[in-house]
Formats: C-alpha cells, structure tokens, sequence
DNA sequence: ATAGGGTTAG
C-alpha cells in the first residue's frame, strides 16, 4: 500500500489519535475514499463520527453523487435529531446528481430551498441549477437563473453555452460565447467546444473556421475535446479535409470520440470506403470500436446503397463485436432493406427489434414503400406515422409524391384533400446560403430579400441557359393539371435555387468559392437534377447538405451518384429557431475582430479580476443571507412542509 | 474541510 492510498491514510489517522480528535481529518477521510471509488469505506468512516457537521453530511452526499442515494443522505440529514441546515456546498452537490440523472422533480425542490437559504443566485449553486434547467430542456428557467446571477465566472459560461448548444439554440449560445469575450473571460476547452457545436449545428463554416482560429491563438487547438469539436464541426460543415488536417494533427492524442467524429464525417459525404479504411487503422491502433463507429459505417454504407454490406457490418455489430444496435442502427438496416424492396421484411424487424418505432423509422420504410411503388404497405406506415404524430406533414406528402410519380392523379388529389381535411400544413422548404460571413435564408417563393430582383433574373437566366444544355425539368412528383408554365415557375422558384441565384450575384460568394447551400429538407429531384447542370455552366462547385447528406456538384455530376431518396443514419436537425439572421452574424463580425484583440492582448489578467470580484460578491452575497426569511426567523433547520415536499419527490427516484 | 461546465449521435 502506497503512502497516498486512503486506507493507508486512515490508518495513520487513527494510530496517531488525529481520527478521534478531529472532525475536520475524518470529513476529508470521506472524501480521500470516494475519490478512490471507495464509497462504502466512505459512509463507515461517516458513521464513526459522533457528532457529524454540514461538511461531514455533505462529503457524505457527494461520495454518492450521481445517485438518487445522495438524495436519501440529504434527508436523513434534514430528519436527524441536530437539525442541520444545508449550506450552498451542500446544495450544488446535490443539484449536480439532479442534473446528471437527471432528477427534476427533486431538484425544482432544492432550487427552491436553495432560494429560501438565499444561495440561489450565488456562483457555483447557481452555475448546477442552470445545468439542470438545460439538462432537462428548460432552457428558459435556465436563462433565467443565469440573468440573476450577479457574479458569473467562465464556468458557469459555458454551461450556458453548452446548454443552449445541446437544446438547439445555436444562435443564443454563439452570442453567450460573444458575451462572455466581451466580459473578458478567458476561454476553456469547454466554452469553446460548445461554440463549436452550435456553429456545426448550422453548418455554418465560417464560423467553425473563426473558432477554430480562436482556438490556435489560445492554444486550445491542441486540447483533445476542442480537436474532436472541430473535427465533428468540420465534418457537418461538408469541409473533411479540413477535419482530417485537425485528426491528423492531434495523431494519437485523439481518443474514440475523436475517431468516430472523423468517420462521421466521411460517412455524411458517402464516402464508405474512407470509413472502412478508418475503421480498420482504428483497430490496428487497439482501439475498440463502439455504437458510434458502427453507426458511421452503417451511414455510410446504407446512404451509399449498400444493402448486403449495410446488413453484414449490422450483424458484425452484434455477433464480433456484442454491442447492442440502437434505434438509429436499426433505421439504417430497416431503410436498406426497404430499399432493396424487402419491405415486409423491414416491417418485421421495425415491429420485433427492442425499440419502439419512431417517427423517423417509419418515415424512413414509407419513403421506401413509396420509392417500389407499394401502396397497401405505404398506407400502413402513413397510419403508422400519423399514430405518433397526427400533424405529421411527411405521412402525407411521400404518399402524394408516390402516387404522382405513378401518374395515379386521382389519387394524389384524395391524398391531398385528407390532408387539408385534417388541417395539415405542409413543411415548406428552406434553404440557406453563407455569403461573407452572412446567412441569408430563402422560403420557396420568397420575394423578401433585397436584391430580390437581382436574384429572379438571374434564376430565369441560369433555367435558360442549361435547357439549351439538355436539362429538362423534373415534374414528376407535381399535379398533372397545373399548367406548363406553372409548372415551371414553382420548381424554379424552390428555395435552394433561390439561394443558390443569389450565392452567383456580384460580391455574395467569391468567384472560385465553393457555393454552400444548406436545406431543411431533402433536396427537391428538380433541383438536384438543375444543380448538376448549373455546376457545369457555371464552373463552380456547388454543395448541398440537405436533411440526409452532402450533395456535391461538379462539372454536371453529384457525388451522391443519385442516390439521394434515401433517409436514416445521420439526420440534421433543423427547426426554425435555427435559421440565421443576419443581424446576429453583424455581431459576430465583430466578435472576429475582438476575439484577435483580446488574443494578442492575452487572458492571463481574468484570474486576478475574478478572484476580486467573488470578494466583492461573498460580501454582498452574506448581507443577503442575513436577510433571508429563514435566518431573520432564527430558525435552524428547514421547515417541516420543506422537508416533507422534498420526501415526497425523492420517491420517484428509487 | 464539503461544491459547478466537456467532445461523437439525437
């Protein structure tokens, strides 16, 4: 036993008679053994302190942190004969468990005590409660606390950042990242790969690149969580060169999320060769391959039309490897088999495997039905669809798509009617287009943008020039009765065509740049048909990530090979929450020239300026407590309706 | 003496 071990420590306590004299050595004793994982050590050396304090009950809290048992410690606590109040350390500790359980119900009642102790708003109290608010997708609550935190610090930052990033508000967690440079907190691995996920969410380059500039001046490039970040944001962003210049540079370093990041990457560009290839060095390199791994290789596999290969690498999964499929795991398998028109089949495996179907499996087998023409089994996973969700707009519209492109019009139009009949709205299409630093975003029809004019010309112009090059317009999913005119001007007027007009105006995206086009849905077979056209008319390269993959356009082919009805695997999520305004990207324009300031300026000065300032607030902050309704009352223990609603929501934790 | 934030996918 080695002099460090808490055993050995123990020991000495008690041979030197430190253990019975001091209270103080034995509530560190408790956590020397938790920090050992040695839990049940911890709670008998508790037990053999006559008269435990807030520190020793606490310690003993956090020894079993991340369990509801911490919660049963807190109220033994509450209900013991001493009547011990709980101090802020007590709380976080436990509001921490609440957040990684997570435990809302109980920890709503601690925040609630914690606002009765007055400790709601103090630093570190305040940073685990708006974890748990974002933990449990209470974003605003989270907010909320944050706003009344009068002291805030670089952790409880990025908790922010994060948790914005993690609900889907990227915008709000990338001018929370702004906001905290402009206070003048440093930056962690933390904030900044939370800054990073929310500028990948969008797919927005410009803005993984600015962060990723951030992150070389402050040396965090190096960091292994910041490399996997950019590497994940690289990828989403279409740019797996740029992702594979970060895993290359971090070489060893990198851990397993790093790797998968990496694969990720490669597999939404449908390059299942490179995930192949990654896969195998990963094993040579003696790493094991996980869900995730397999989940990029079954991606790639399955967007690339692989049938047999996608169901070899998913039985490789289970068999070689005995890891457990997920859900997402099973949508590619079930679409693959779906797409090789073993639609029973996949129906079979969607309805036995150990997952209830979502929205996304059925939505995944309907195209497929709909894609071989099989009415009856598209039916039944329209219903299928609509039983998780009745508005679900999806359930409607491939059953309309498959019934037009089997000119089945009668059809199409009661397709049509129920779903007006039931109030179902369409999604409409969006896109979005990154121009200088901007995001401009385009509604099919869309006449709002102010070079609008501009833009329409252009369009017609583009449609003119490549007919004479042999494209011809793919109507097939459209109403037969709908004039040819008609016809012509909303297939022209999509939103993706929109924004990639105005991407070819004058001073948006520079001539010899990649045009990068983001899509909420899946690219329209018009569209993809017209971009391959344009690409060659126009000699650029132009790329789409739509809600299933990449699309690349070059010199009048994409690298999807035309496989793009597909659907499963690696899904963007995009709401409207998520659309850029411009106005939000001025700032980080801004930001850019900051954040080189503030680098060459260096952040060694913020440690010094918050030790000052908790100073400042601990003063403040005791003033507060001295007011609060339990101490003005001399009362030294919670009321009993206190403790009495905290047991009550204890129980639902086990 | 006891306390808060993290990368893959969704």
């Amino acid at each position: 036993m080695d002099s460090t071990d808490p055993r050995c420590v123990h020991a000495r306590a008690i041979t030197t008679g430190a253990a019975k004299a001091n209270r103080a050595v034995l509530n560190n004793l408790i956590t020397l053994y938790s920090k050992s994982d040695l839990r049940s050590d911890a709670a008998s050396v508790f037990r053999s302190i006559p008269s435990p304090n807030v520190v020793s009950w606490t310690a003993l809290t956090s020894a079993f942190s991340n369990s509801p048992l911490s919660f049963h410690h807190f109220i033994s606590m509450l209900r013991h004969p001493s009547r011990i109040l709980p101090n802020s350390h007590t709380l976080t500790s436990l509001l921490k468990t609440c957040a990684t359980l997570p435990a809302l119900t109980f920890g709503a009642q601690l925040h609630s005590v914690a606002v009765k102790l007055g400790f709601s708003s103090e630093l570190f109290t305040a940073s685990a409660l708006v974890s748990l608010y974002f933990k449990t997708g209470l974003s605003n609550n989270a907010k909320k606390v944050f706003d009344e935190m009068s002291l805030r610090d670089e952790v409880c930052f990025s908790s922010v950042i994060v948790g914005f990033a993690q609900n889907y508000k990227p915008m709000d967690a990338l001018s929370t990242f702004i906001e905290m440079r402009r206070s003048g907190k440093a930056s962690t691995m933390v904030s900044v790969s939370g800054a990073l996920r929310a500028g990948s969410d969008m797919a927005m380059l410009e803005q993984c690149r600015i962060i990723h500039g951030h992150a070389m001046v402050t040396g965090l490039n190096l960091n292994v969580i910041v490399g996997s970040a950019l590497i994940d944001g690289y990828g989403k962003c279409g740019l797996v060169g740029n992702a594979r210049g970060v895993f290359d540079e971090l070489g060893m370093e990198l851990n397993i999320v790093g790797w998968n990041a990496m694969m990720a990457g490669h597999a939404q560009q449908g390059e299942h060769g490179s995930v192949i290839e990654l896969f195998t060095l990963m094993e040579e390199r003696g790493m094991v391959p996980d869900e995730y791994s397999f989940l990029a290789t079954l991606t790639a596999l399955y967007n690339a039309g692989l049938v047999e290969e996608t169901e070899i690498w998913f039985k490789r999964m289970t068999e070689e490897y005995s890891l457990e499929p997920c859900l997402e795991h099973y949508t590619c398998l079930v679409g693959a088999l779906g797409k090789a028109g073993r639609l029973e089949e996949a129906e079979r495996i969607a309805l036995t495997m150990p997952f209830k179907p979502d929205a996304a499996l059925w939505r995944v087998l309907l195209s497929k039905c709909a894609y071989h023409v099989n009415m009856d089994i598209a039916w039944r996973m329209s219903d299928r669809l609509l039983e998780i969700n009745p508005m679900d707009d999806s359930a409607y519209v491939i059953l309309a798509n498959a019934y037009a492109s089997a000119g089945r019009w009668d059809e199409v139009r009661e397709v049509w009617k129920r779903m007006k009949d039931k109030k179902v709205r369409k999604e409409g299409g969006k896109s979005w287009i990154e121009a200088l630093g901007e995001v401009h975003v385009f509604l099919a029809g869309d006449r709002r943008h102010e070079r609008t004019n501009e833009i329409y010309a252009k369009l017609t112009e583009l449609m003119e020039e490549i007919e004479k090059l042999g494209y011809v317009p793919v109507w097939a999913e459209m109403l037969h009765e709908v004039e040819q005119k008609e016809k012509k001007k909303s297939l022209w007027h999509h939103s993706e065509k929109l924004a990639l007009a105005f991407g070819l105006l004058n001073g948006t995206v520079p001539p010899g740049k990649a045009l990068r086009i983001v899509k909420n849905l899946r690219i329209c077979r018009d569209c993809h048909e017209a971009f391959k056209y344009i690409s060659r008319l126009v000699e650029r390269e132009i790329i789409v990530r739509d809600v299933n993959r990449y699309h690349k356009f070059l010199n009048g082919s994409c690298n999807c090979g035309d496989q793009w009805a597909t659907g499963g695997g690696y899904k963007r999520r995009l709401r409207d929450s998520e659309y850029v305004s411009p106005k939000v990207l001025e700032e980080i324009e801004h930001e850019r020239e900051m954040l080189r300031l503030a680098d060459r300026l260096g952040g060694e000065m913020n440690h010094m300026k918050l030790s000052e300032a908790k100073n400042q607030f601990e003063e403040k902050n005791s003033a507060i407590r001295q007011g609060n309704d339990i101490k003005k009352l001399g009362q030294q223990s919670l009321p009993e309706t206190t403790v009495q609603a905290l047991v009550d929501s204890v129980i639902w934790y086990g």
